[in-house]
RNA sequence: GCGCCUGUAGCUCAGCUGGAUAGAGCAUGGGAUUUCUAAUCCCAGGGUCGCAGGUUCGAAUCCUGCCAGGCGCGCCA
């Protein structure tokens, strides 16, 4: 919530309890204190307490703001509480005092958290393309989305679990096996044509060549065996691609789930669903009733030939996933599935699971530009980008930081020429390059981080700020209101338009306040620590690294 | 046809649990540098919030209908 902002909320509550508010209302309140929208206010926070509870007293707004302005008028934490407008309350904050020190020192040694009174055990599962060629560049935005929320889960203090589900069986393995196959015989001088939609791609040239060098033997094998040995080499040789892709990425997962593991489990979910009557055979395929539990209608389980289809698959795994003790299921999944979710959802109702605990996010696509124009992508045509390929012109931290530069339900436009342009119309260089010039300014002092954080101590961390500095340490403890909208809506991009305020924050401070042989240079020193910790601390969070110098 | 997402400044987008004169970045024009790195800061211009109704003290925000774009509607995965 962030010092200054859970400090109002507070204030304000109390008065409001002195005017004879109910406590019960007030918790179901919900009335907002922020920055002001409008630039030209003399306020650092407004808040709307007086609209909501004009409905609940039944009294003009501004009058009610009147009423609550007249209890706060005397706390020496704000220099001026007014009324505006119709009725919103707006709060300038004194420029030294108890809360700047407690911001201060928060930043110092705090680390940045939500408070969540119901921590549990948090599956996060995301990207888990099918191994069927390299990762591509939407595939990155998911990979960033799902990597950073699960950062942010933990620090709410969820403990958290990264999983990546690998689709092993199924038709498209069928065609991935037949189309390296047919690539191993055409290195062996056999005229063989690629398989009807299969996979044309180079990569599996690549592959059958290097099966060719390290099981030379098998080749003399039978075609069900051999295949069977290099399907299974090929899968394999793709996963740890895209395992190094991903690391290359930033993004690390604790376990790489194989769909082949969920047999078992499988006749398991299926025995259940068949005694909760919820099956039944249609052509001589089995189906699930899952407009029991609201989907639009039912779906095959297993297809007339025998074979179960990808979502009997799911319906295990999300069995799979309660089993193996998560509390709450987090599923990251691209746009072509939301006509998925209902089903997904269904199945975890129709095998006793709260759905409340299964959430199940959407992310829109990405057009890859180049200065505007669009670069095509087309996995049929084995014509895309790479997430490799993009990672090889833009460096990793833009690249991760573009990906959260929009809301993960709008269409994200990824211009390569602007990425790779390391100027100032590069967002993700305007923040770092605030780190860099604390960095540079300590070396001038020949100061240590430790040096500085020892000047806090003795120094009177309440004293007036100057308005410039007092903006630093608003935008610090902003931080806290961006992860928590980050938290709270699941969506990462709060996080980078914190420290592009943030950043904007510091660079104005440095551009008039002289720091290193000025009268305030002690204080400005901390502040600008305080501020280089806090961005640590959200960079720790968002996976990028913040350079010592530019 | 049905479902999901989107439509706000020249461009890319915030704002959408209803509240003040609708914001930011880029681009454009102007200004600041004997600098703790100017990859910065300051100023300016720029808008029928897709269209039309409705709800109300108040709508970019909620409801309905329409228009436009993207994606999806398999016994594929």
């Amino acid at each position: 919530m962030g010092i200054f902002r859970g400090y109002i909320i507070e204030e304000l509550k109390n008065s409001a309890k002195k005017l004879g508010v109910p406590a019960d209302t007030l918790e179901s309140l919900e009335f907002n204190v922020e920055p002001p929208t409008k630039s030209d206010l003399d306020a650092d926070y407004t808040s709307n307490i007086a609209f909501k509870l004009a409905r609940h007293l039944k009294k003009n707004p501004k009058l009610i703001a009147e009423e609550l302005r007249e209890t706060l008028s005397e706390n020496l934490n704000f220099s001026q509480v007014q009324v505006g407008g119709n009725g919103f309350l707006n709060f300038k904050l004194s420029r030294g005092g108890e809360l700047v020190e407690r911001v201060i020192k928060d930043a110092l040694f705090g680390k940045l958290r939500i408070a969540e009174p119901n921590p549990r055990k948090v599956l996060f599962e995301f990207v888990s393309a099918n191994p069927t060629g390299p990762l591509n560049v939407v595939n990155g935005r998911a990979a960033t989305i799902g990597d950073i929320l699960a950062n942010v889960f933990q620090r709410a203090g969820h403990q958290v679990s990264r999983e990546y589900y690998v689709n092993d069986l199924g038709g498209q393995i069928e065609k991935l096996a037949d189309s390296v196959l047919a690539r191993l015989k055409q290195l062996l001088g056999e005229d063989v044509p690629l398989p009807e939609g299969g996979y044309p791609g180079e990569y599996l040239i690549d592959i059958a060549k290097k099966f060719m060098e390290t099981h030379s033997g098998d080749l003399k094998l039978p075609d069900e065996v051999l295949r069977e040995k290099l399907l299974k080499f090929t899968i394999d040789e793709i996963v740890s691609w895209q395992r190094r892709s991903l690391e290359r990425f930033g993004v690390r997962y604790d376990t790489w789930f194989r769909q082949s593991q969920l047999t078992g489990e499988l006749k398991k979910v299926m025995r259940i669903l068949e005694e909760k009557g919820l099956l039944y055979q249609e052509d001589g395929a089995i189906v699930f009733k899952t407009t029991v539990y609201g989907d639009d209608k039912d779906r095959v389980v297993r297809k007339r030939d025998g074979t179960w289809t990808y979502f009997a698959y799911d319906i295990a795994y999300i069995s799979n996933k309660y089993s193996r003790g998560f509390q709450y299921l987090l599923t990251i999944l691209g746009p072509d599935h939301h006509g998925y979710i209902k089903r997904l959802l269904a199945a975890t109702k129709a095998l006793g699971y709260d759905p409340e605990t299964h959430e199940i996010l959407l992310h829109q696509l990405v057009t890859l530009t180049y200065g505007g124009k669009e670069v095509r992508m087309s996995k049929r045509q084995g014509k895309f980008v790479t997430l490799d390929e993009l990672l090889d012109s833009v460096d990793r931290d833009v690249a991760r930081y573009f990906f959260i530069t929009r809301l993960k339900d709008t269409h994200l436009e990824f211009d390569v020429e602007l990425a790779l342009r390391a100027s100032m119309d590069n967002p993700v260089y305007y923040v770092k390059y605030s780190h860099a010039r604390i960095c540079s300014v300590f070396r001038k002092g020949n100061l240590t981080d430790e040096e500085v954080e020892s000047l806090a101590s003795s120094l009177n961390l309440r004293e007036l700020l100057e308005e410039r500095e007092f903006e630093v340490i608003k935008a610090i403890d902003e931080a806290y209101s961006s992860l928590r909208s980050a938290y709270l809506l699941r969506e990462p991009y709060y996080l980078t338009l914190w420290a592009y305020n943030a950043a904007y924050a510091f660079h104005k401070f440095y551009d008039t306040c002289k720091i290193i042989g000025s009268k305030r240079q002690d204080i400005r020193l901390v502040i600008s620590l305080a501020f280089k910790r806090r961005l640590s601390d959200w960079a720790s969070i968002v996976g990028v690294s913040l350079p010592e110098e530019m």
